[in-house]
DNA sequence: GCGACGGTTCGGGCGCGGCCGAAGCGTCGT
DNA sequence: ACGACGCTTCGGCCGCGCCCGAACCGTCGC
């Protein structure tokens, strides 16, 4: 069955621990250069050209040439959305057998990172669960919609929702591994966390996925979502 | 990052192709011996008791031991949710450089199928729609509820709605990676299929996941959910 | 032009892991 | 009790593919 082999082929791609940094390194949906996915991965840069030569022929990401630069990140949302699904299942895993000391990196990064290119974890939740209880976002599995009372709310945060509206799905939820309930993705998802950023409510840590609320964004959370709580 | 790791472990255990003929004959929720296994992924037993092992020892199968048997089936939801949001990756790019021939293996696969424990392709999604548009069912991304209307409604057509309450979530959307959108999965999902077995609407084909629409199922399909189609 | 730098290609070493034959263990039938 | 059967363990073979050193191509800066 050739199904079977895709299948195998897909998996394999992801099963190899270098490529597994490269790909954890680009889950958040920036573009990244062969030299800096070669450092995360730990490899010499010819070892990871050969990787990356592997994952963009099967179309697991996408290249952009700028001068002598070459810029990897996903081909696509549902790349990162299977990794995700993967990552629940190590992290079921782990979390049966013997809840082995999550740290601190790990705290972070199930309370607030990014997903591609929105924001995922406990505040990502808690934003969406806010906006459905008040009537501002009514989330389907097909496809959230945003309500008239919930445009105008996110036009009073001074989030722009007036880009690329149709080019990809407006909105869409998206399964939380850590949180294991839907937030917030597709355009409107990037909407939020690009105006999280621009007011500095949210800032990138180091070179990670996780993502710190400032203390100016943990008040600002607490008022415009009623979010209380600690990193 | 032990993390990562886990990851590649994971997905390496996939992206073997004897191990992802496995995984692909468990996929619909039944419980396989390992001969049965070891002759779907075309490898001798002694091969496929090692692969087994591996996929246990990972958490990925649970096995139930039954005399001088041993029944392996998948261990959790999330396992076969993550082997679908790989396929969806594997189709895409099946999809997208050249529409090859999908057989009319393929066509049966994306017509009606079982996925895990419940029904799945273009039968299920539009069951799906059709108790949405009725509201006798409410699909959110974190769980739906079936209605007072719904559950009249399901009783009319024989369906046990009594078991296992509680146990496992009753009902859950779960993304259909042929049709792309949401179908029903959870206790309810199962119910539904075994119900739809039962009455002999739906009955399963050789030894694969595809499930072919009886003729008395037609008519009761269109009947009851308002769905005319060909196979 | 030249060197510096990012990236890829080539070649060869090497280890991991899948595969099977043969043997061992436990369970069931008679 | 014995053999048949399902499954696992052991041992050894073999090949795939990961890895790096070295050399090669293209772009940028001076």
């Amino acid at each position: 069955m050739t199904t079977t082999a895709a299948f195998a082929e897909i998996a394999a791609l992801m099963g190899d621990p270098a490529r597994a940094g490269m790909l954890e390194a680009l889950l958040d949906g920036r573009a990244l250069t062969a030299a800096e996915l070669a450092r995360a991965a730990g490899v010499t840069p010819q070892t990871a050209s050969s990787h990356l030569a592997k994952l963009s022929g099967a179309g697991l990401l996408a290249v952009e040439r700028q001068g002598r630069h070459r810029y990897h990140r996903l081909a696509a949302p549902s790349v990162a959305r299977m990794m995700e699904s993967v990552m629940a299942v190590a992290a079921d895993r782990r979390d049966g057998p013997r809840r082995l000391a999550t740290g601190p990196r790990d705290r972070r990064l199930r309370h607030a990172r990014t997903c591609y290119d929105h924001l995922a974890g406990h505040v990502a939740v808690a934003v969406a669960d806010a906006m459905v209880a008040r009537g501002q976002l009514d989330l389907a599995p097909d496809g959230g919609v945003l309500t008239p009372a919930g445009t105008e709310f996110l036009r009073g945060l001074g989030i722009d929702l007036d880009r690329a509206r149709g080019r990809r799905v407006f909105c869409r939820p998206c399964l939380d591994w850590s949180e294991r309930r839907p937030h917030i993705a597709g355009v409107l998802g990037a909407a939020l966390l690009d105006g999280f950023m621009a007011r500095d409510w949210l800032r990138r840590l180091d070179g990670t996925r996780a993502v710190e609320v400032t203390p100016p964004g943990r008040a600002a959370f607490a008022r415009a979502f009623g979010i209380r709580g600690e990193p």
